[in-house]
DNA sequence: TTTCCTAAAGGACAAATGTCCTCAAATTAA
DNA sequence: TTAATTTGAGGACATTTGTCCTTTAGGAAA
């Protein structure tokens, strides 16, 4: 039985992008299932084929590919209260670049592939949903790209603060570096800058 | 009457991603009307609410926006053969902050975005094609970010001399520049350096 | 407690990139 | 054709960031 509370948090979740009833929501909600993971355990890891949705009810988790060079990248943190997936992996049911990873301990509602299609062929309340959601997806990706294009890595740096700044307390700094773009060095740099500056005032 | 040529482009784009039968197709094109652009001429200005989706039969549009320090920052540049649009602008119906200009002569079929949900009703087999498309859209931007962030100003430039030579020809080096997150002088080192280490092969 | 280990901070120097400028070539206008 | 304008190349120096390394602090294990 899946707990009471994170099912209130997942309808409260759906309700920002379209109202549901009650009905609706019960019917999609029967495919979804509880899924714990305990820090650095994996949500998907790359070489697997990524079969399911997850929604973050608690917890941090951490997408990060290796690239070429074999450097660890942090492509995102997926904060509570947004859905995680490797999209591509998903759609086009291919082995996964990406690593999805918990940065503390996380619980997660999440939905096979195949019956999130099921629902979506049955369901228009979820369609109109998703496409939302996935229209969200879309926007958010052209944001970070613009922002990973015209700030510099103390500007970005702050983004960071100010927009989630739990990640700034649990991920390590290497972590952060590479998400933003730059090395170890750069963002120990910044952080002395920015302690140098508030204390001015 | 639309360029039998242009019609033809058209249709084999569509049927990269999903065959159409001969009725569908015609279906679906009737709402495509012939647009041509003069070298420097909008297809969408900042400000505008953008209405139409083209699809490029000829000719290439550049993509920009001014940001925060009132720089221009080329985001794309739309070569022939693929569609173009304001995506944002378009579902949002909000006012776009982004330009697209076209940077030689060039000939679009487009549709409203009116006509564009009408056929997605309709059409099973448009709403197919375009999910498809879209798809392509979003993984192509994920592979913009990973380039982005991972590649040194000069892999980008090859990349593109390799990908898109052709805009390497006829955009200015600013636009370029921009385009690969550097400023003109870099872009004029890279350049120096490509050229000396040919003449030395 | 003491030792060990790990993670972050930061010093020193190198490399890359930006800023500001001039010059030369190409293009446009008179 | 000549003058004016635009565009790209590239010099000089400043700034930023990276690389490599050492130091420091905090937590875990003996």
């Amino acid at each position: 039985m899946i707990d009471i509370k994170a099912k209130e948090v997942f309808r409260l979740y759906l309700k920002q992008f379209s109202p549901l009833s009650e009905q609706e929501f019960e019917d999609i909600f029967i495919y979804f299932k509880e899924l714990k993971l305990k820090k650095n355990e994996y949500f998907i890891k790359e070489g697997q084929i990524c079969k399911n949705v997850g929604f973050i009810v608690k917890g941090i988790l951490r997408v990060y590919y290796i690239n070429d060079k074999g450097d660890d990248i942090t492509s995102c943190f997926c904060p509570e209260n947004s859905l995680t997936t490797s999209y591509k992996s998903l759609i086009t049911k291919t082995f996964s670049t990406l690593n999805i990873q918990a940065l503390n301990s996380v619980e997660l509602l999440i939905i096979s592939h195949d019956d999130f299609n099921k629902i979506l062929i049955s369901s228009p309340a979820w369609q109109h949903v998703m496409r939302i959601i996935l229209q969200n997806e879309y926007f958010n990706m052209e944001k970070y790209v613009s922002v990973l294009s015209n700030e510099t890595a103390i500007e970005k740096y702050k983004r960071l603060l100010e927009e989630q700044p739990q990640i700034i307390q649990i991920a390590p700094i290497q972590h952060i570096a590479s998400y933003l773009g730059v090395t170890r060095r750069t963002l120990t740099r910044i952080r002395g800058d920015v302690a140098k500056k508030n204390s001015n005032i």
